[in-house]
Formats: structure tokens, C-alpha cells, sequence
DNA sequence: TTTGCATATAGGAATGATTTGCAACTGTAA
DNA sequence: TTACAGTTGCAAATCATTCCTATATGCAAA
């Protein structure tokens, strides 16, 4: 008990912000810790839920100025999934993208340096640079194969 | 004058439906019309402006039930672009995915086998089979290197 | 051709996610 | 500690899209 009060990950995007000339409220500290510890694509309500913990009040509309806000100084990203609420991410990671399970909902990280560079080469031949992609696969298990049916 | 009665695309997407038991209004054979003469990605209310020269009032909801309809019988394609309402194609098009020109708005289309085959293996690898994908690329256009300037 | 009726339409209300307006607060530089 | 520009909470507004319901209409059968 008693380390949780200088995550590091959360420091950054606080130091971010402030150095953005942007305040650092209860509820945008909060937020900060909530997606700093996340690891997986929460949707708003959700890090409503769990900022609430902190900040036992916190309106969705702060939460959502706040993601916005966020997302515009560059520390987090917002991943708009077909049919579904946005999810949102720190964007400590290295860049990757997403497959979706259409039956569970979950959602699964890959990163491939090769589909990557095609890419740019497409929108290069055709005289375009790339400002960002989106690519995200929705799949399904696949029926086991050992043999057992 | 007089060449637009049977245009085949729509001949062919009308056949798609009326054989899977679909009812062919007015409202209906006016969008497939319109549908199957864009050669762009239209939006719903920009295809219910078109649909209307033959059908004065159609409804949007009338509109998007019916593009509803059609996507589920698979004779056309939704699109949802970043921040903007859905776009629709016809179908009879090979598959491929697409750049958005992030200053104009503007669709350009484009294939690649190996990135289709790539995704297929990275999606294999990690036990999925793809259901479908998305793959779309934000764009600007490359400022010219020409010399000229 | 006419009929019968399951389907479809218009259009307005409902939905759901997200944004915005505004009056009351509160970080933060001085 | 102060002053005040930036923030918050709440409710109302947006926007795309879907749903509801009374009325209208394809179209299979006669």
C-alpha cells in the first residue's frame, strides 16, 4: 500500500498538459491516472466509472472536454470502432493497430512494419503522405484445428 | 435522349433484391438508380437529393432504411470516414480500400494484394480468421517537387 | 385487371453519443 | 491572498440514424 501516488506514466501526461498551459483540475488528475494505469481501450463512461473513484462526482461532459483536450495535445488517442462508443488509449505505446473480436467485443493489438511501409508507398505513387490510418481487422476465433472435431 | 430505362448495374442490383424476396418500390428503384450511376461515396442525404429527381418526395428515413436493406443483401457498401456521416458504394466494384484527402474530403480507392495478404497472416497468426477490415488512409497531397517553386 | 394484404412509405418523434451554453467554481501566477 | 481566466456540472442542443404508426402500395393470385 501507499505507491500509487507518482505514476510515472500519469506524470507525463500531466507534464504535458501543464505544459501546455493547461490546468490540472481534480477531475483532469483523475482522468490522467485512470488512463495511465488502463491497458486495455476503455470507452468514456467507463473511465467515468473508474475516475469516480477519485473524483466522486465527475460529469461525463468533463470527462469528454477533458479526452478532447487530451487528445489534441497528443498523449492519448481515440480509436472510433464500427458500432460502438469511442475507446481511448495513452499513446505511450508504440504505434500498432487493432484487430476486433466481432463476437466478444475484445480488442487485440498487432503492429506490422511491412503493411506499414506499403502503405506509405501507396499514398507516395499516388502523390499523397500519409497524416495517420486507421486499419483494424474484425475477426473471428477460428475453430480450433488439433483435430479434436 | 431516351438510353437511361435500363441501365445494367441497376438492372443487376434490382434483380439481386427482388430475388431475395425485397419489394421494388418507386423510392427503391430510384436509389438503386442513383446508386448504381455514382461513381463517387456518396452521403445519405446527398443520395436522397439525387433520388429525389425521380421521386420528388422521398423521405430520408425512407432513404436510409432502404441503404440499410441494400447493405444487408450486400449489393452495397457502407462506409464510415472519421467525423463525417456514412458514405455509401454499390458493390459491383472490386474490393479495396481508401484514402480520404484530410483538406478536401475527397475518396480515392485503391488495391493492394499484399497488404490484403499480409493482414490475412497477422490475423491467422495470432488464431483469427478476418471477418472483414478497414483500412483507410488520411491524406494530403504532397506539396510538388517539381522545381517550380 | 382487379383484389387482398403483407410490406413499405412519410414524417415526426426517439435514440445515443458527443458537444455546447452558462452560471457558479477553482487553479495558478503574481 | 487575490484576481480572474480557465473549468466544471447540468441541462439543453446537435447530428446522424433508427423507430413508430397510420396510410399507401407492390405484386402474387384469381
Amino acid at each position: 500500500m501507499g505507491m500509487k501516488k507518482t505514476d510515472p506514466r500519469s506524470k507525463k501526461l500531466t507534464d504535458a498538459l501543464r505544459r501546455a498551459g493547461v490546468r490540472i483540475t481534480r477531475q483532469r488528475a483523475a482522468l490522467l491516472t485512470v488512463l495511465a494505469d488502463a491497458d486495455d481501450h476503455p470507452e468514456a463512461t467507463e473511465l467515468q466509472r473508474r475516475a469516480e473513484e477519485a473524483v466522486p462526482g465527475i460529469s461525463l461532459s468533463t470527462v469528454y472536454r477533458t479526452l478532447t483536450e487530451l487528445e489534441n495535445q497528443g498523449v492519448i488517442l481515440r480509436h472510433q470502432f464500427e458500432g460502438a462508443p469511442a475507446r481511448f488509449e495513452h499513446s505511450e505505446t508504440q504505434h500498432h493497430d487493432h484487430m476486433i473480436d466481432v463476437d466478444t467485443g475484445e480488442v487485440v493489438e498487432f503492429a506490422n512494419e511491412r503493411i506499414e511501409r506499403l502503405q506509405a508507398e501507396i499514398a507516395d505513387a499516388m502523390g499523397y503522405e500519409i497524416v495517420h490510418h486507421r486499419l483494424e481487422l474484425y475477426v473471428r476465433k477460428k475453430a480450433a484445428e488439433t483435430g479434436t472435431d
